[in-house]
RNA sequence: GGGCGCGUAGCUCAGCGGAAGAGCACUCGCCUUACAAGCGAGGGGUCGCUGGUUCGAACCCAGCCGUGCCCACCA
């Protein structure tokens, strides 16, 4: 009867266990499309997951780590179900970030991008695109992800390309692609256009230094926190409506330094309660100015150029913007200019979110997206219901971003990316060339020197890596994908994206029906993780040390749904020792010959303790089936390690230890049968968030080839037993109580005391006597046996024990006088509650029976634990 | 300046209208024949504050206080 317990090592490995587990699955072609697929496609429903492109740093990052374990158990559940299941994976930056890390590389080297020319540095970027993305590849298995690798691919490859091509053709000849000169956020670093939400502000200490313009009648005074703009100033702008400066309007003011003669112009957006009431107007650096400036037809002057150098004639010309500002105050000051400084000035400034250098709004010919009646669509497809945002909350901050959009600016001054596909002719021709169109030739064609947006490559994710536009069967199948998992933190930057292209590009369908949202990742004290502070978690340090499993189960045990995930060092050791207890939890199984043979005997034939275990299991199963169905993987976890710990090892195991040892045990077989069959579906719940340890010990518990490939548990509402639950639930009590006396007593756990037991017919515990007294190491009495202590206990049963000597009485007075004040609080509360008319008049039925019932249990209670206090003392 | 969220045991968090919970940490006792990466027992909380609704509030409402995040072109 002894099954095979050499397949499982005493000591569990997490290493030995997942590197053998890994190359099985590569030998099995895990990772191909087809391997492990029951099924096949014809009958089986799709599943795709639509995966984020991981960064370009060529390290796994942890949020990366919980991004693959989240979309890998649901992607491993699913495949269990019968589902055909895809993952969208690959690597699509051709943004900055990139950009950033090569051109920081070539410095390293003493090099600058312009020494290679754009040919060369393109080819820079992909040699070493390939070198970091097989990096990061490789230590993303070593997760466990159940990614189709075979269909990895890359950025910019001729699919991709092919998919930019044709979106951007589709919206140019739809007119929703325009060029125009617009103020754009702009990075004096990266010398590049920035969109909206690729800018964060922050509070910063600036100066506002309040400037007298004009003298005489024609004198006003405004305030700036940007001093050297007003070099370029074009205009003063007061309200309409203000009296102050109702006669100035349409005079002319001289500007200081440079004697300019502008004018003075009424606008509503003039706040006039701010300041003086007037406001110099810089239409070149200012996007408000600019707005001033189109509705009065005023001039924009351009004063510095693209690195943040003034080029205004004069003295400043030739100044950095932080050396001009000072400089120019300075003069100002020498004019008897300033009438007021305000230094240190908290305002919002906006910053490069790569370099964080401080952005300068600048006058440019750039491309944008009309995004008017995408983001409607985009917002609509949420609103209606089509798509599901989960956490709900999270969709107010979409519709938010989605209805208050401005035009999205896709043109990036870099030369890593897909090129905007216009061509400019000699005559001032524009023509925009679609994939299967030859670009103009001929003398005095050009090509648009810029590159798009990274977000918009990466909005065609869900369907280019499909193969769109070609009609292909994936894109049939897959399209829309069931769900997209990923961090809150982008759900402007990609999600939001994906809504508007994939609702344009495949007419009017969603990408995803759900997005599922989870938080980032911190510390164990909330903290953010961040370099300087150094809290910052390598996932591959904690998978060399606890296991991928382990990891894993650390991070799905924090993800709530757009919450952010905590996650320590203790708590993986925390998960690791849970893996552990599985391991040993399925040894004792192998070596007490827990058996998968044969059908699970029906209800009827089971003991008591079996049925109550397939009792429990049923619940668990349902339970773990809606959690998955509502992302809480947290709960998941924290469901299935309690049922496992608690009620499967320390309660299951130990209960079903008296009848496995008994050689004449009527039951042993079946309990074997039941052990194998509790493990077996134990495992099969935990295999999508633990994928190693689970297969490792399913193999060895039934001999089949993987886990990975079998069904998915169904709850079997046949084996729901009330009635053994509340058997099991009043046995438990009695054996905590005894275990509680004995502690109390300071009896050893290893010594047996006689005991002799009453009072258990009306509990239902007749039939369990021998296993209390088992889990309470109670021994029958013989003869000579002589009660010093006796416990009555709640239910009525009784205990009287032979602890061989004077019982500590001060240790047993101090329990049960506590005992005591915890039952007449119950009793006090359960008797207001009852003589409170209203409450039994108004509360609902069962409300007020389960209280008269809590009422009677504890008087019962009171009247026994007051006996034995009086027995005590006597 | 707007919007969203959160304040529950030392720490991180569940619970969201009918007896205050988990993990880790802590205390005590144990190498009890799967597991010391373990077993058993225990201590610890007027559920941020103040009012209100209700027979009943950690849970619903209002106002405060504290805290975090997102959005924002107030010079």
């Amino acid at each position: 009867m002894t099954a095979h317990p050499e397949h499982l090592p005493a000591v569990y490995q997490p290493a030995e266990v997942e590197q053998r587990r890994y190359e099985q699955w590569v030998a099995a072609s895990y990772f191909s499309p087809t391997a492990f697929r029951p099924g096949g496609r014809g009958d089986a429903q799709p599943y795709c997951i639509v995966i984020p492109p991981p960064n370009v740093t060529g390290s796994l990052h942890i949020g990366h780590a919980l991004d693959h374990t989240v979309q890998d158990a649901l992607v491993r559940r699913r495949r269990m179900q019968g589902y055909d299941t895809l993952w969208l994976p690959g690597m699509d930056h051709a943004g900055i970030a990139t950009q950033n890390v090569v051109e920081r590389k070539l410095a390293e080297e003493g090099l600058s991008r312009h020494d290679l020319g754009r040919e060369k540095f393109v080819e820079r970027v992909w040699q070493w695109k390939g070198e970091s993305g097989g990096a990061i590849l490789g230590q993303m298995r070593r997760l466990g992800d159940s990614v189709d690798w075979s269909r990895e691919r890359f950025t910019m490859d001729d699919g991709l390309s092919r998919a930019v091509l044709t979106m951007f053709k589709r919206l140019y000849d739809d007119g929703l692609i325009y060029r125009a000169e617009r103020i754009i956020n702009w990075c004096p670093r990266c010398l590049t256009a920035l969109s909206d939400i690729e800018v964060e502000h922050t509070d910063d200490d600036g100066e506002l230094v309040s400037i007298r313009y004009g003298s005489g009648d024609v004198s006003v005074v405004v305030a700036t926190t940007r001093a050297e703009t007003m070099l370029g100033d074009t205009a003063v702008a007061v309200h309409p409506d203000d009296d102050r400066y109702r006669h100035l309007i349409g005079r002319e003011v001289e500007l200081p330094l440079t004697g300019r003669r502008v004018p003075i112009v009424a606008d509503e957006h003039v706040d006039p309660s701010f300041g003086s009431g007037a406001v110099k107007v810089t239409p070149a650096h200012d996007p408000n100015d600019f707005e001033i400036g189109q509705r009065h037809g005023l001039p924009s002057l351009t004063i510095m150029d693209e690195r943040g150098v003034i080029t205004a004639h004069g003295p400043f010309e030739g100044l950095d913007r932080y050396e001009a500002r000072p400089a120019i105050v300075a003069a100002l000051r020498e004019e008897g200019r300033i009438v007021a400084e305000k230094r240190p000035y908290l305002h919002a400034v906006g910053h490069c979110s790569r370099c964080k250098t401080t952005v300068e709004p600048r006058l440019s010919l750039q491309w944008f997206v009309r995004v008017a009646p995408l983001a409607r669509a985009a917002g609509d497809a949420v609103r209606d219901g089509r798509v599901r945002i989960e956490p709900t909350e999270l969709s107010k901050r979409y519709f938010s971003w989605v209805d208050n959009m401005h035009d999205w600016c896709i043109s990036r001054q870099l030369w890593w990316g897909h090129r905007i596909p216009v061509w400019y002719g000699p005559g001032g021709e524009t023509v925009c060339v679609g994939p299967d169109d030859s670009p103009p030739t001929g003398q005095g064609w050009r090509q648009d020197e810029d590159v798009l947006d990274t977000w918009f490559s990466s909005a065609l994710w869900p369907f280019s890596t499909l193969g769109w536009p070609s009609p292909t069967e994936d894109l049939a199948r897959f399209y829309p994908t069931s769900v997209l998992v990923t961090g809150y933190d982008i759900l402007f930057f990609w999600v939001a994206r994906m809504m508007m292209f994939g609702l344009y590009a495949m007419d009017g369908v969603q990408p995803f029906d759900v997005v599922a949202l989870h938080g980032m990742v911190r510390d164990q004290y909330g903290k953010k993780m961040s370099k300087s502070f150094g809290n910052v978690v390598d996932p591959l340090d904690w998978i060399d040390r606890f296991g991928a499993d382990a990891t894993r189960f650390t991070l799905a045990r924090g993800a709530n749904p757009g919450a952010d995930v905590p996650v320590s060092e203790e708590w993986c050791a925390g998960s690791r020792n849970f893996c552990n207890k599985l391991w040993n939890a399925t040894r004792f199984a192998l070596l007490n010959g827990a058996s998968m043979a044969g059908p699970l005997p029906s209800a009827a034939e089971l003991s008591t303790v079996d049925r109550w275990i397939l009792s429990r299991l049923t619940h668990t199963i349902a339970e773990i089936d809606e959690q998955f169905e509502a992302y809480e993987l947290a709960k998941v976890c924290d469901t299935l390690y309690h049922f496992a710990w608690d009620e499967v090892c320390d309660w299951y195991l130990e209960l079903v230890k008296p009848v496995l040892g008994d050689p004449d045990s009527v039951d042993a077989d079946r309990t074997r049968r039941v052990l194998g069959h509790v493990l077996d579906q134990l495992l099969r719940l935990l295999h999508p968030i633990v994928p190693f340890v689970t297969d490792e010990l399913w193999t060895a518990l039934t001999g089949g080839e993987s886990i990975v490939v079998v069904a998915w548990p169904v709850a079997d509402e046949s084996y729901v037993d009330d009635r053994a639950e509340a058997e099991l639930a009043a046995l438990q009590g009695v054996v905590t109580e005894v275990r509680r006396f004995r502690s109390d007593q300071g009896l050893k756990p290893g010594q047996r005391v006689a005991a002799a037991l009453d009072g258990l017919a009306p509990a239902g515990l007749t039939a369990h006597e021998s296993l209390i007294r088992s889990l309470a190491r109670l021994d029958v009495p013989g003869a000579g046996f002589a009660a010093t202590a006796t416990l009555a206990l709640s239910g009525g049963v009784g205990v009287q024990l032979d602890t061989r000597g004077s019982i500590d009485v001060a240790a047993e007075r101090a329990r049960l006088t506590k005992d005591l004040a915890t039952t007449e609080r119950e009793v006090a509360q359960c008797r207001a509650k009852l003589d409170n008319p209203a409450f039994v008049d108004k509360a609902p039925e069962q409300v007020v029976a389960k209280i008269r019932v809590r009422l009677v249990d504890a008087e019962a209670d009171l009247t026994r634990i007051t006996a034995a206090l009086a027995a005590l003392t006597t």
